[in-house]
Order: structure tokens, then sequence, then C-alpha cells
RNA sequence: UGCCCCGUAGUGUAAUUGGCAACACGUCUGACUCUGGAUCAGAAGACUUCAGGUUCGACCCCUGACGGGGCAGCCA
């Protein structure tokens, strides 16, 4: 664990190991190449939810402002009005909030800069740096040339600056069709690197945009603008991912042809989490395909998904700060997500009772009804405890009774003794079954010198297993969520696609779920431990005011076998 | 085939910048336990992709190979 007392004042001093981006700053800062400025952004196209890969982004750029008391900018890089929404926008907002990432009243627009872009171009034009092609994008696709042939330059590529501006102005009036023309930036079509290529810097896309409307029929491509965008926001560290490895070096140039202020790119791998997709586009298909119930489906790795799973945005925070930030690509395990919640709900969440498979024990020798006292958390005392009413019948876990078990089995068998948790010392005295022969009822005696708590038993059992008194049962349904996928890496294959490694048992509904009758208010997101279970939450969506539904967050570490 | 990036226990990251490869997760023991959880104690697991070179000394620097990833959208 990072040791607390570092939190630190002066970051480039610090003990704790450090991921190579902050090295980089470290030297930024001790050469002051932008005095001891620190700014960093996360900048979403607003054309899907986030995931848990942009939770990692996230993190990374708000924890580097916060760590060097810098400032952290939330810009929508929303070039494209072909694929963007408001809604988009919204719950962009929303789940860098939840994350903690603090944005203050920075929530920015690319769109906003579209003006001053455009003056840019125009600049550019003047330079002779750039110019309006009138090649088709098949035209284009085809002169640029391929991995060892250089491209051929455009025959529109000398025209003069008079006419280069002249048609600019014309692109931004909308006096042409879609993809009649585009402007180029004029770098070399030999270049070993395809993005300086002669770059494009303009589309024509007569299409409402989000935001800016009908304003503009001309939109900036994400090589020319986005630079800008950092430029204008005095972002010191443009931090991105893998992919855009190859597009600094253009989006230096821009920089650097404009003598405008120019951030450093720094480029890291996005994060992959096993059993599960993390590209936007697939994520959209699983929800366009009801493949999912939407974008916040609890087996979604989309950070609304995780907030409904039961997620806690310190856990996801501590994810990231767990699995680190390198260059190579990697395929992290998702057990070490599962960790990072385990962990942090077994200090904060309030444990109960639930049977999520009812089997129905009679206990012969008990007579009456009483209040046992059971721990709200062992992990936090401050956290009091409870009453439980306990009767002579009672629920148990079906899977806590065995008639032939295996060896190693410490639950309720024929004859045998196991304690209900809180309660007694229970023996099973008779199986009752019905005409199929299942296990129906448990008749069961109690030793009453067992009482929790009394230190009058003598007894010692194996096992300690989980019950609900049946007269005060309530009735709940619980939604029990596996892996979405079937393999570590769904979209690895080259034959299949990723649909064909869904899972098809990854949400199992229980409606005939027992909880302890203090859940009955309890409100909707709210996390809880079933004992011998897992964590679960309230669901904010099925939830209704006569029935709790609950997610599965994740199951309790089990060294026997599969729990539920 | 051209260019760019990357190769460290099963997984993810470290290694004070050239000095006996460390941490977390996972796995396996054992202890404890009224959650088969948690906690505690411990163990196994890495010729740092390979081959050369520089050096007293290389995970680190150099060369080459091999392996993985990215790039030929008017997506980002």
């Amino acid at each position: 664990m990072s040791n607390p007392n570092n939190v630190n004042d002066n970051p480039a001093e610090s003990t704790k190991s450090k991921n190579f981006i902050y090295e980089i700053i470290d030297e930024d800062l001790k050469t002051n190449k932008w005095g001891s400025k620190v700014h960093t952004r996360f900048p979403p196209e607003p054309n899907g939810y986030l995931h848990i890969g942009h939770a990692k982004s996230i993190c990374l750029n708000y924890g580097i402002a916060r760590d060097y008391k810098g400032k952290f900018n939330l810009r929508f890089d929303d070039t494209n009005p072909e694929k963007e929404e408001q809604e988009y926008v919204d719950s962009i907002i929303e789940d860098v909030k939840w994350l903690g990432g603090d944005f203050e009243d920075r929530i920015l627009f690319a769109s906003d800069y579209f003006e001053r872009m455009y003056q840019w171009a125009v600049e550019l034009i003047k330079k002779g740096k750039a110019y309006v092609d009138d090649l088709n994008a098949d035209e284009i696709r085809s002169t640029r040339g391929n991995l060892t042939e250089p491209g051929k330059e455009s025959p529109y590529r000398n025209r003069s600056v008079d006419e280069n501006l002249d048609l600019f102005e014309r692109m931004r009036k909308g006096e042409f069709l879609n993809g009649s023309k585009t402007l180029r930036a004029k770098i070399d079509m030999a270049s070993p690197n395809f993005n300086m290529r002669d770059p494009i810097m303009y589309r024509i896309v007569h299409d409402e945009h989000h935001r800016q409307r009908n304003k503009w029929c001309i939109y900036p491509t994400y090589d020319w603008a986005h630079g800008l965008e950092d430029s204008i926001e005095g972002i010191t560290h443009s931090i991105c991912t893998l992919e855009f490895e190859n597009h600094r070096p253009l989006y230096d140039w821009f920089l650097n042809e404009l003598g405008i202020h120019h951030p450093q790119q720094v480029e890291f791998a996005r994060l992959n989490l096993s059993y599960t997709v993390m590209s936007k586009r697939k994520l959209l298909q699983l929800v366009k395909e009801n493949f999912v119930d939407g974008w916040d489906d609890p087996r979604m790795p989309t950070v609304s998904g995780f907030r409904r799973r039961g997620y806690t945005p310190e856990s996801i925070r501590n994810f990231a700060e767990i699995i680190g930030v390198a260059k190579r690509d990697a395929l992290t395990d998702i057990a070490l997500l599962e960790y990072a919640i385990r962990d942090d709900l077994n200090k904060h969440a309030q444990r109960a009772m639930a049977v999520l498979r009812p089997l129905k024990v009679v206990i012969t020798n008990y007579v009456g009804e009483e209040d046992l006292e059971g721990v709200n958390n062992p992990e936090d005392q401050s956290m009091g405890t409870r009453k439980i009413p306990f009767t002579n019948e009672i629920y148990i876990e079906q899977t806590d009774f065995m008639e032939n078990p295996p060896k190693g089995f410490h639950r309720l068998v024929p004859g045998g003794e196991v304690r209900l948790r809180y309660a007694y010392i229970v023996k099973c005295e008779e199986v009752i079954k019905n005409g199929k022969g299942e296990v129906v009822e448990l008749r069961c005696t109690y030793d009453p010198e067992t009482r929790s708590g009394t230190g009058t038993s003598k007894k010692k059992v194996k096992g300690t297993i989980h019950w609900i008194s049946a007269k005060h049962a309530l009735k709940a349904e619980i939604r029990l969520y596996d892996r979405l996928f079937t393999v570590e890496a769904p979209d690895a294959d080259k034959e299949k696609g990723f649909l064909e490694f869904l899972n098809p048992n990854s949400l199992e509904i229980l409606d005939n779920a027992l909880i302890e009758p203090f859940l009955k208010d309890s409100k909707r997101g709210g996390r809880f431990q079933f004992e011998r279970h897992g964590y679960f939450c309230v669901d904010t969506k099925f939830t209704t005011d006569d029935k709790l539904v609950f997610n599965r967050t994740v199951t309790l570490k089990d060294s026997w076998g599969k729990t539920s």
C-alpha cells in the first residue's frame, strides 16, 4: 500500500515509486519547461458512455493535477456531429464527478474553439502550409501510397494562397457538398509516417451539431483540432493512449507552425480487462442489439454499469492505483478489480443475512420467539449491532444441506449439527421429501445451551450457516451476475466475433430470496454484505416501493467452491 | 514490405537511472474464527524473449534477431 504520510507537497521528492509520466513531469518541472505549472485534461468524445478504461485515464489525469497541485479540465472533443449526442455529454459529466475527478467549473467544449481553429487554418493557408483539395475520399485514399510506396501529391496541392483562401471561405459558407473538398496540411506525401502525408484538417459535413446547431458545415479533424484544444487551454501534459503515438509528430508540427503554446503529448497503454470488451463500438453494439439492458447494465464495464453494480468510486480509484501506468499493452486480470471492491466493501458494508434459495427448517423443540443480536460489521465496531428475530420456523440455504455430502463439507447433513449464525446449534433429525424425491423440509432440534454470546456452549461445530425467520422474512429479488463473456479476451479471436463468446448465464434472477426484515427501508444504491454470499446493492432501476431488487456486486472469496 | 512503440513470476507494475530483481493481486500451506469472509504467519513461482557487444559489474547502455501492438477514415 502507498504510504499515506507521503501525500506530497512535492511529488518530485516523493519516495513512492512513480510511473513514467510522473518522471517526465518531474523532469519538466526541473527544467522549468512551463514554470511550475501542471495542467491536465480528460478529453472524451461524447459518442458513448464512459468505461473503466476511461476511468483509468481520469484517475491518471486528475491524480496528476492533484498531486502536483495543478489543474484538471473536462473537455469534450466534440468535432464530429454525426456521432455525438447531448445524452452522452450528460452521462460523462456525471461519471467524471462520481469518480471524483474535480474539474471545478471547467466543463469545456472543443466546439467552442471552432472559430479560433478556423482562423489558425487561414494562417496556415497564408503560410502556404495548407491547401484546399478537390479530391474525393476514394481519390485521397488511392493517392496516399501504402506501407512501402510514398503517396502522390494531389493535383490541387499547389493552388495559390488566394485561391485556397477563397475556396476555404466558401467551404465554410456551405457552397460545397459533403466530401467534395477538404482542407489539407501541406507536409510530405512521402513521409514514412502516414499521418504526415498531407493530413486532412477540415471536412465538409452538413449536419446539425449537438451544441453548435447549424453554425458550421466544416468540421476540424481530430489531428488538427486536438493539439489546438490543448494549447488553448494551456494544458502542459497531453496524456493519451498508445494509438496516438504516431500522431505526435503531426501534433507537434501544427503547434510549431502556429508558434503557439505547445503541450507535451505523452502516451500510455489503454486498459484491457479480462472477460470483457472495452471498445465503445462494441459496447454500443451490446446496447443497441439488446444483449444487455442499456449502458448501465450491471454487467457492462462502463462507469455507470459498475456504479449500478455496487462498485464505489473509491474502489475504482484504488484499482487504478493498483494497476499502474505503463507503455506496454496488457490484459489486466479482473481479479484485481474484484479485490479492490471487496477490500472497500469489507470495511464499510453493513452485514445482513439473506437466503437466496430457501429450504424450510422446523425446529421441533423450540417454542416462542426471541430477538438475537447480530454484529453489523466485524471490521468496524462503531457500526453497532442489530436485532434478528428467531422462531421455530426458519429458512436456510438449500446449498447448506446435503444428504450425501462430499468430504470436507461442514454444513448441515442428516444427523449432523451446525451453528445457526447468531443463534443456536441445531441438529438435523429428519429429512422430508416430496414425491419427486426432492428435499423440501428439514426437522431439527436445537440445543438451548448454545445460544450465541452466552458462552454456555460446550459444543464445537465446524460450520456456521445463515438463516431467516420464516415469519419475519422479507421477500426480495436478487440478481446474480457473472462475467459477460466466457473467455479472457473476447475480441482477440481472429475467426469469431466477440458476440460468440457471450456468457448465456451472465444474469440469474432469483425472485424467492428472503432477507432480514431490517432491510425493508434500504435506500436505492445501498450496499450490504449478505454473509457468506458476497456484496449486494439495492438496484436503482428495478427497485420499486413494494419490491426490493438487489444486485450482486461481487462474491466473497470462497475457498470451498462456488458460492450461491 | 516501410515507419513508430513495447518485451521483467500466472496477472498488473517496481528496481534509488549500471550494483544480489521488489510490491500488489492470484495460487498453495498453517494459525485463528459463530461469515469456508476478514485477519495473522509462511511458501511456491523470474537464467528479466534470445544472441552478441561495452563494462569489474547489464533488467537498465549498443547491435542484431525473435515475439507482441499500432499506422494506409473526410473516426477519435
